[in-house]
DNA sequence: GAAATGACGCGTT
DNA sequence: GAACGCGCCATTT
């Protein structure tokens, strides 16, 4: 059967990132069931014809904002990412683990780590 | 059809 | 932790 395009599949997986939440293009990505399509999301977000999408919650593996700093969407990356409550840090954000995605996604597990 | 470009990722230095 | 380099994928020139 004819499955879905990859664009599709790759913005269901951003409309999935919970509010407050970030991920990184690879793991949205594989999320989609494209792994190593990291650039295809990137491509794909240029575009912005979608509508409503939380791209913003769409970050570098390193958790480094894509966009150039000083940039129009940079500031509006940052912007936005702050207003959900992310704690966004010279253009950085502390990247979660993919196990907190899942987490998020399906069932945070009560074992929160104390102490660091 | 080859080369260049881009909201990338990972390993190495 | 930052800088550098190479690899990968899709579109454009």
């Amino acid at each position: 059967m004819a499955d879905l395009s990859a664009e599709t599949r790759i913005l269901a997986a951003i409309r999935d990132i919970p509010h407050g939440q970030v991920a990184g293009y690879g793991q949205v990505a594989q999320r989609a069931g494209l792994p190593g399509r990291a650039r295809l999301v990137a491509r794909i977000l240029s575009r912005g014809d979608d509508d409503g999408l939380p791209w913003h919650r769409v970050l570098r593996s390193d958790g480094r904002i894509a966009f150039v700093e000083g940039s129009r969407g940079y500031r509006e990356q940052q912007r936005r990412l702050r207003a959900e409550g992310v704690v966004v840090v010279n253009g950085r954000v502390r990247m979660p683990a993919e196990a907190s995605l899942d987490a998020a996604l399906w069932g945070p597990p009560p074992k929160a780590r104390a102490g660091r």
